[in-house]
DNA sequence: GGCCAGGCGCGAC
DNA sequence: GTCGCGCATGGC
């Protein structure tokens, strides 16, 4: 995080209108609100896979074992025990794209709680029935789709430890801060708030090459939400995403079109190819070619589910191959080691 | 110190 | 339409 931050403060004026901008949105929101706290009970739900699956880039495990995460403006801590989800919220609805949610209704919704995915498996595929019954109870999110638009425009070329930095690093600066527990969150940007910054303040603040896709999506999102993001409904997003695929310089092409499409926009059917999956598949089905050419053979594979169905292969060739603790998901799970990065700080 | 990260965009063919 | 290369930055 120290060099982010480090380069923030040394731009004088940016930094100033930076604390001027923060001061201004932070909310009288849930600051010493007392947790709203319940449980759910779930049927093959595991918590640890949803969330260190590299879907998410806002929630970590902290040392008390909590997953500790920011969904929708509001703050979350969540712990599962056997089928019990435990839950601690920062208020006691939350809006969303379908409207205000009760926290556990939110919850259900947002964790595909009571949806079991069910791929098919061809009788020989050794390695996708082995997949599967390890990844059992991984779940698709259902996120915020700005935030996983510009999240994955920014996870190009670089480690899921950077992005989350430069993810936090975005909420931080202009998002809202909200105090829970003790600890500092900060809620994703609006579109606006971005669509305000151009390149070059990306750039003095390391984003390398993304810095001038960021920009731009930013305000080709911000034209188009108008400044009322909140009333968009999903058929909305799934058009400004679908035109930011077909327009150059927004950073959003093939594999970043399609972890949208997975993640936030409900299109169960996509498959993101990345180095983790072009490698598995030409290993594994002695698929060659590029990047479109096993998409495609992987969506035809899979049809409706093909997303679980790669989720699943990414995650075990991850697991068998990844040279990081946090790649290996499985393991990661079953250990108690606190994720690297967290979403929050403490307070003062 | 070189190689590679959850790729994209552009210019040659 | 496909292929090859450059692109910032950081981690190992």
């Amino acid at each position: 995080m120290g060099e982010i931050s480090i380069t923030h403060r040394r731009q004088g004026l940016a930094a100033r209108e930076r604390a001027r901008y923060v001061a201004n949105r932070r909310g009288n929101h849930a600051s010493s609100r007392q947790p709203e706290t319940g449980r759910i009970e779930t049927r093959e739900f595991n918590l640890g896979y949803t969330l260190a699956g590299g879907q998410v880039f806002r929630w970590g495990r902290d040392v008390d074992g909590w997953w500790k995460g920011v969904a929708y403006d509001t703050v979350f801590h969540l712990r599962q025990v056997g089928d019990t989800l435990m839950y601690r919220a920062g208020a006691s609805s939350v809006a969303t794209y379908l409207g205000e949610m009760s926290v556990t209704g939110f919850l259900e919704w947002y964790l595909r709680l009571n949806e079991r995915p069910r791929i098919r498996v061809p009788r020989s595929d050794r390695y996708l029935r082995r997949a599967r019954d390890l990844l059992k109870g991984f779940r698709f999110v259902r996120q915020m789709p700005f935030e996983c638009v510009i999240s994955y425009i920014l996870s190009v070329q670089a480690h899921m430890n950077l992005t989350k930095r430069r993810v936090n690093f975005l909420a931080e600066s202009w998002g809202r801060e909200v105090a829970y527990m003790g600890r500092k969150y900060c809620t994703f940007p609006e579109p606006d708030a971005l669509a305000r910054l151009k390149g070059p303040y990306f750039r003095s603040n390391r984003f390398g090459w993304r810095s001038e896709r960021v920009a731009e999506t930013a305000r080709f999102v911000s034209e188009r939400t108008r400044g009322e993001p909140g009333k968009l409904t999903l058929d909305d997003w799934r058009e400004i995403v679908d035109a930011l695929k077909k327009r150059a310089g927004t950073g959003v092409g093939l594999k970043v079109g399609k972890c949208i499409d997975l993640f936030a926009l409900e299109r169960l059917d996509a498959v993101p190819v990345d180095t983790w999956v072009l490698k598995m598949a030409r290993e594994w089905y002695h698929i060659e070619g590029t990047d479109r050419r096993v998409c495609e053979w992987a969506e035809a594979r899979g049809g409706r589910s093909a997303g679980y169905m790669n989720e699943y292969l990414f995650a075990y060739y991850r697991e068998l191959n990844g040279p990081s603790p946090e790649d290996r998901v499985i393991s990661f799970c079953a250990s108690d080691a606190p994720s690297a990065e967290l979403p929050m700080r403490d307070e003062g």
